[in-house]
This record gives C-alpha cells, structure tokens and sequence, in this order.
DNA sequence: TGCGCATTGTTCATGATTGAACTATTATGT
DNA sequence: ACATAATAGTTCAATCATGAACAATGCGCA
C-alpha cells in the first residue's frame, strides 16, 4: 500500500512527468494565442497540416491520423471548406468516402501559420541541444508506444 | 521565407515536440480510462491531489496551480462537495474566499486514485533510464519557463 | 470616514469534443 | 445472389472549459 515515501511528489517519475505535462499545456496556449491573429484554431492548423501532406485523404484517415472522433472531423470541416481552404470532393469508386484536399488558399494560410508555429517550437526546443533534442523525442516515442491500444 | 528544406515535418526540434504532444495525449487519455472505474475524472484528482498538499487552498489559489479558470473550479467542486470528498468553509477573516479541505473520504479517494494513476507513470516513465527521467524533467521545465507568460 | 479600486467567487452564453445512434454504401461468406 | 457485417460520414445530446459580466467583500489612500 502507499506509505508517505511513495507520495507520487517524492517520486522523480511522476515530477518528471508532471514537467512534461506542463510544458505541453504552456505550448498548446501558446500556440493558440499565436494563430489567433490569423483566424485559425490549433485543431485546424491541425488539418491544414496533415492535408498538406497527405493530400486525398478521407476524413476517417484524418480523424485517425489527429488521434480525434470522426464526428470532430465533420463539424471541424465545413467552417474551413467556406472559407475556402480546402476542397471535399466525393470519391468515384466508393461513394462513401470524402476525400479532401487544400485549395491554394489553404496552402497560403497554412505557409503563414506554419511559420509562426515553427518560430514557438523553435523558441521552446532551443532550450536544449539538439542532441537532448532527439533523445526526447525517442523517449516519448517510446511513451507513446508502451501506451498504445491495439 | 519558407521553403521546403524548411517544412516542419523536416525539422528534428519540430519531429521531436510532436513526439512530445502526443505523448502527452496518449497518457492523458490512458489515466482517463484509468480512473473512470473510480468514478473519477482527470480534472478532480488534479484537484484532490492539490487540497492534499495545500489543505485550506482557496478556490483562486486552486485555479491558478491547475492553470485553470476561477468559474471551472465553481463548476467542479459542488459535485465533488457532493460526494462528500472536499469541504468548503467560508474564511473568517476575508469572507470572500472559501477555504477547502479534504475530506476522509476524498483522502481515501485519492490514495485509490494515486495509486492507479502512479501505475500508470511508471508504465510510461519506466522507458527510460533514471538520468534520462531527470534530464527530460529538466529540459520541460526550461520549456516551460521560456513560455511563461509575466 | 469614505470613495475608488482590486479581489473572490458565481452565473451564463459560447465553443470544442465526445460517443452513440442513424443513413448510405461497400465487402464478405455461403 | 442475397443476407449479413463492416465502413464512411452525419446528427445530436451531453460534457467540459472558457471568458466576460456581475455581486459581495476587502483594501488603500486622501
């Protein structure tokens, strides 16, 4: 059973993590504070970024790739197909599926958000050396697995 | 300008901060699912843990160490209160603020709960060695601290 | 003392996300 | 070929966090 020494606050695991936590909550809102300016939501740029390089995706394979539900996907894309950026066209071959593409607006907003995406990830990874850079990525690559539902 | 040498998903710091989002993501939902047979969301063992270190806390100083709004807190307690986890007790000396304590109950709530939710950390942190635990801790909270609004 | 200002907590309208039905379409197995 | 299951997308109600507006209270300074 839990004794005081195994409190989760005396445990470097847990305060490590709770570290890692923060930092990802600080990043999300300032993220979205930096794409206000340009009308445009985290979970869009999301999109944006994903239909970029996966062009002719359906949204069931967006919605798995953004780890979202599919009913997020709908009433996520049809603000930005008014907006003009991106494209739903019905598939020949299987009349189920939408599959989705970037109009060159989409492309021109995504230029713009990404750079000042980049320049908040650049200003918060610099913080390490690119080596410390890598080998938390491989760290939370391998979070990210043990976690995995199969 | 960007060009395409320059594209995120070529750049290791950006690669890398993914890894880290989605880390985050995947433990965030795996201690959702982890709780839920206790009838407990992520949100009210947050709120739990911090009434046990801080006993007295006012419903501001709450807010402020989840990095949540003042009305989420208002929102959130009188369930919990409910429940018979928490007590809200008006302050003497400044009858603005309530002050919070656990209860017995919401002590041994929380010792369920943090048991489960430790599991789950150590799941996930055991990936990596006790140095790479600490250094990761180190690295995020830089990240954090760079992105500290003033 | 008393006026103005800051702070605490609440209320409320809003927006985001979810999961469970539901429809339409395609795939599978006998 | 036909019944059954699986899949893509939509709709909808429920949940949750947010921020602005508000009431009550306390503070500061003339």
């Amino acid at each position: 059973m839990n004794n005081a020494q195994d409190l989760p606050w005396d445990n470097p695991r847990f305060r490590n993590w709770v570290a890692v936590a923060r930092a990802c909550h600080a990043v999300e809102r300032a993220v979205a504070v930096a794409l206000a300016p340009l009308d445009l939501k985290p979970a869009q740029l999301d999109v944006l970024m994903n239909l970029y390089r996966h062009p002719g995706m359906s949204q069931h394979d967006l919605a798995r790739k953004l780890l979202v539900g599919r009913s997020n996907i709908t009433m996520l894309l049809p603000q930005m197909e008014k907006r003009n950026l991106l494209k739903r066209e019905g598939d020949e071959k299987d009349k189920r599926v939408l599959r989705l593409t970037l109009t060159d607006d989409g492309v021109t907003l995504l230029m713009k958000a990404l750079k000042v995406h980049m320049a908040l990830i650049e200003k918060a990874m610099s913080q390490s050396t690119p080596d410390e850079c890598d080998m938390l990525g491989d760290q939370m690559r391998r979070v990210a697995e043990v976690l995995k539902v199969d």
